[in-house]
DNA sequence: CTGGGGATGGGGCCC
DNA sequence: GGGGCCCCATCCCCA
C-alpha cells in the first residue's frame, strides 16, 4: 500500500520541524505515587522496555511493538542546573544542556533515579544505520524522535539532532559564539576537517579517557570534562577557525531551499576517521565543519549501558561512508494529526530476536512495497486501511486502497519506504537478512503485480528448503509453519492486514473465524454452556476459565506468597502488590532488600556472608525474599525472637510446598536447614538500626530494580506464565 | 484488591 | 489453498 505523502528522510530536518510534524507523541507513564520504584523505570512508557544485564542493571531500552517513524518522547527529565549552581559533587555523566539564544543556559541531569525519566537508558546510535531517535531541544526540553520505524524489540538508539551537534560544537569551539550565526562564508566548509582542532579535541579526548579511567577504575569518559577545558574557558585563538564555518554552515543549511538537498558525501571528507565521527552528522550532513562531527557526547548514552560500548564508540568508530536511509521526500505537513499513543499497548506478537536483523526491507508484497503494519494496534491513527464494505454481511474486504482522509501516509507506518529497500546500502541492509530473501524478485514483482485480497497467491519471497521439506519460515521472525496457508495468515500479523472487517462496528480481523466469533458479540450468542450450572458463553476460552471455578483449580500461583488465581491477569495484578511495596531493610553487601527486619538477618547470615568468598547460595537468596514476601513473616512481629522467626519460615514451607513434588521438597528441607542454622547464628555487624545508611548502600533504585527482577525468578511450582 | 466474565489475537490442525 | 474449528494467551471491564 502506497499512500500519497510520507515523512521520507529527515536528516534535513530542523528541531523545529520535528516539534511541529511529529505524528505521534508518547508520553511517559505516569506512575502510582505510591509505587516504589525511581521514576526513571516507572515512566517508561508501556511500548517500551528495559533490558537488563547480568547484575540487574539497566543496559538498553527496546521496543515491544512497531513505533512508526514520527514518533515523540519526552521530554526528558531531571534535575536542572545552571552553569554556576552545579553540584561541586555533581556526576555529569547524564549532562544535558539546554540552550537559549546559542548560549548554555542550563543542564538537565539525568543522574538521579528518581527524578529522571526513562530516557536517562536510551544508549547511543554507534551508526547512522542503526540510529532510530534523534535528539531535539524544544524550548526547554529534549525529546527523542524516531527517524524511522522501529521494529518490535528492536534497541532505541539516539544521536543528536544537527543543530544540537551544532550547538555542542559551537560551545565546544567558542562559547561567545552565537549559534544561529550570520550570514558569512560558505567556502571553508570543505576544509575543516583537516584543521588542527580535530587533532586537538581527539588527543584531548584520549587524555580525558585516560583520566577517567584511572581515576576509577573503569571505563568511562565524563563528557563533560571536555566542556571543563574548553569553551567557555577555551581562549578564542584555539578555535576560532571553525567558528565561522559553522555559522555559515547553519545558515546554509536553515535556507528552505537548501533543505532536502543534502549534497551527496564526498568520500574525501570522509577520509579522516576521527574520534567522535559520528555516521549521522558526517553521512547526512557532510557539509557539516569537521569539528560537529567531533562532537564532544554529552550523552549519557555514550558511557553505554551496555557492556563493551563504551570501549568501542564513539571515540574511534569505523569510517563507514553511509548512504541516507530514506529518500528525501516532503516532510510531514502539518496537517496530519498528531496521535496521542494510549498508554497501553498490547504486546507485538513478533518475535523479532532483539538484536536480530532488520527484516521488514525484505517483506515486500507483491506490488513491491512493504507491507505496510497499518493495523498495528495503538499506532492506528485511521481507522482501517480498506474501505468498508458497501454490501454489509462478513465480506472481506480488499486491501489496497486510499485511506482514509486525515489517515497519516502509509510510509509513515512502513517498515521501511520503498526506496530503502531499493537503493539500501550494504552498510544498512541488515547483515544476513537478505540471504534467505530475493529481493530482486520481490521488487520486480512489485512494480507490476497489483497485490490482492487476503491469501494473495504467492509469498513475497521464496521459501527455503530443509531436509528436502520446504521450510515455510517468517522471513521477519524466522517462526516457522507447518502449512503454506498458516504462514501465509501469520504474515498477516506483520503486515497489519486485517481483511476481515465487521459491518456492525468496523471492527477488522486478520482471520475470519475471529470475525466470525466476533458478531457474537453483536448477536448475543453463547454457543458455550457450563454443564455444571448451565451458564452459558461466547467462547470456549471463556467456558474453560469458568470451569476452573467449579473444580478450584488456580493454576496461576504467586511464588511468593503463594496466593493463587485462576487466570494469569490476576496473578499480574497481585505481583504489584509486592513490587509496589516498600522494603525498607537493605543489605550493604548486595542489591537486595527486605520488608522484614529479621529477613535481612537471615538473609545477611545465609546468603550474603560478610568476607564470604562462598558463592551466593541464589536458591538461598530466592526463598529468603520469598518468605520474606509471604503472610507468615507479615504476621511476626519486627522484633520476633529466633525461634519465633524459625516457626514462622517452617509454617511457609509447609504451605509452600504443598503438593510440591519430592525434589522440590527436599530442595526446601536442606533450605529450611540453612535458614534456621541462619536464624540461631550469631548477629553479624549491622548499623545501629539494622537499616543500612544509603551512604553505604547501593544505589536505592539499584536495590528497588533488583527485588523486582527477583520476583521473576525461578518458581517453585506452576506460577506466572511467560 | 480479588474475582469473574467478555472479548480479541494468534496459531495448530483437519478437511 | 482456504475454511473451519479448536485451543491458548492476554487484555479490559466491572462487581
Amino acid at each position: 500500500m502506497k499512500l500519497d505523502s510520507t515523512p521520507g528522510d529527515m536528516s534535513g530536518w530542523r528541531e523545529v520541524d520535528f516539534a511541529l510534524n511529529c505524528t505521534y507523541i508518547v508520553p511517559d507513564q505516569v506512575s502510582d505515587p505510591s509505587f516504589s520504584l525511581p521514576k526513571a523505570m516507572t515512566s517508561i512508557p508501556r511500548n517500551l522496555t528495559f533490558e537488563y544485564g547480568t547484575d540487574n542493571e539497566v543496559t538498553g531500552v527496546f521496543s515491544k511493538e512497531y513505533i512508526p517513524q514520527g514518533t515523540r518522547f519526552g521530554p526528558l527529565q531531571g534535575d536542572i542546573y545552571t552553569k554556576d549552581n552545579v553540584p561541586k559533587q555533581a556526576n555529569r555523566k547524564y549532562f544535558w544542556r539546554i540552550y537559549n539564544g546559542g548560549q548554555l543556559q542550563n543542564f538537565i541531569d539525568g543522574y538521579d533515579v528518581h527524578r529522571s525519566n526513562w530516557m536517562r537508558y536510551v544508549n547511543p546510535a554507534h551508526s547512522l544505520a542503526e540510529q532510530n531517535l534523534v535528539a531535539c531541544q524544544n524550548n526547554r526540553d529534549i525529546y527523542f524522535y524516531t527517524i524511522r520505524p522501529v521494529e518490535p524489540n528492536q534497541e532505541l538508539l539516539v544521536w543528536y539532532s544537527q543543530e544540537f551537534a551544532q550547538r555542542l560544537c559551537s560551545q565546544q569551539v567558542d562559547s561567545k559564539q552565537k549559534y544561529m550565526g550570520s550570514d558569512e562564508d560558505h567556502e571553508l566548509e570543505y576544509t575543516k576537517q583537516h584543521l588542527p582542532q580535530q587533532t586537538w579535541l581527539k588527543e584531548r579526548t584520549k587524555e580525558e579517557v585516560k583520566e577517567e579511567r584511572d581515576e576509577d577504575g573503569e571505563e568511562k569518559i565524563d563528557v563533560e570534562m571536555l566542556e571543563r577545558d574548553t569553551p567557555p574557558d577555551t581562549p578564542d585563538d584555539q578555535i576560532m577557525d571553525f567558528s565561522k564555518k559553522v555559522q555559515k554552515e547553519e545558515k546554509s543549511e536553515r535556507d528552505p531551499e537548501d533543505r532536502g538537498v543534502i549534497p551527496s558525501p564526498q568520500p574525501e571528507h570522509r577520509e579522516p576517521s576521527l574520534g567522535l565521527n559520528h555516521p549521522y552528522i558526517r553521512d547526512h550532513h557532510p557539509a557539516l565543519p569537521a569539528m560537529h562531527r567531533n562532537l564532544p557526547l554529552h550523552l549519557h548514552g555514550l558511557y553505554g549501558h551496555r557492556e563493551g560500548l563504551v570501549s568501542s564508540y564513539p571515540l574511534y568508530p569505523e569510517s563507514r561512508p553511509l548512504q541516507p536511509p530514506y529518500q528525501l521526500l516532503p516532510p510531514y505537513g502539518p496537517h496530519y494529526p498528531r496521535i496521542l499513543l494510549p498508554s497501553y499497548s498490547p504486546p507485538f506478537p513478533g518475535m523479532l530476536p532483539s538484536r536480530g536483523p532488520f527484516r521488514y526491507n525484505g517483506y515486500l508484497g507483491t506490488d513491491g512495497l512493504p507491507y505496510p503494519p497499518i493495523g498495528q494496534p495503538n499506532l492506528l491513527p485511521v481507522s482501517l486501511p480498506y474501505h468498508p464494505s458497501q454490501q454489509g454481511g462478513l465480506k472481506e474486504l480488499t486491501p489496497n486502497v486510499s485511506p482514509p482522509r486525515g489517515a497519516p501516509a502509509t510510509p509513515e507506518l512502513s517498515p521501511l519506504p520503498k526506496a530503502s529497500s531499493q537503493h539500501q546500502s550494504p552498510e544498512q541492509s541488515p547483515s544476513g537478512c537478505e540471504e534467505a530473501m530475493n529481493l530482486t524478485v520481490t521488487t520486480s514483482k512489485s512494480n507490476t503485480a497489483p497485490r490482492n485480497g487476503p491469501g494473495h497467491k504467492s509469498l513475497p519471497y521464496p521459501l527455503k528448503k530443509q531436509n528436502g521439506k520446504i521450510k515455510y519460515e517468517c522471513n521477519i521472525c524466522s517462526k516457522t509453519f507447518g502449512q503454506l496457508s498458516n504462514l501465509k495468515v501469520h504474515l498477516r500479523v506483520h503486515s497489519g492486514e486485517r481483511p476481515f472487517q465487521c459491518n456492525l462496528c468496523k471492527k477488522s480481523f486478520t482471520q475470519l473465524a475471529h470475525l466470525q466469533k466476533h458478531h457474537l458479540v453483536h448477536t448475543g450468542e453463547k454457543p458455550h454452556e457450563c454443564q455444571v450450572c448451565h451458564k452459558r458463553f461466547s467462547s470456549t476460552s471463556n467456558l474453560k476459565t469458568h470451569l476452573r471455578l467449579h473444580s478450584g483449580e488456580k493454576p496461576y500461583q504467586c511464588k511468593l506468597c503463594s496466593t493463587k488465581f485462576t487466570q494469569y491477569i490476576h496473578l499480574k495484578l497481585h505481583r504489584r502488590l509486592h513490587s509496589s511495596r516498600d522494603r525498607p531493610y537493605r543489605c550493604q553487601l548486595c542489591v537486595q532488600a527486605f520488608f522484614h527486619r529479621f529477613s535481612l538477618r537471615i538473609h545477611q547470615r545465609s546468603c550474603c556472608l560478610v568476607n564470604s568468598n562462598a558463592p551466593v547460595n541464589i536458591h538461598m537468596k530466592d526463598m529468603v525474599e520469598r518468605f520474606d514476601a509471604s503472610q507468615e513473616a507479615d504476621t511476626l512481629a519486627e522484633t520476633a525472637s529466633a525461634p519465633q522467626v524459625e516457626e514462622a519460615v517452617e509454617r511457609w514451607l509447609a504451605r509452600t510446598l504443598e503438593g510440591e513434588g519430592k525434589e522440590d521438597q527436599r530442595e526446601a528441607t536442606t533450605l529450611l536447614k540453612a535458614l534456621t542454622t541462619a536464624i540461631n547464628a550469631p548477629a553479624l555487624p549491622m548499623t545501629q538500626s539494622g537499616v543500612p545508611t544509603s551512604h553505604h548502600s547501593p544505589p536505592l533504585a539499584y536495590q528497588e530494580r533488583a527485588s523486582v527482577v527477583h520476583l521473576h525468578k525461578r518458581p517453585l511450582v506452576k506460577t506466572e506464565g511467560p
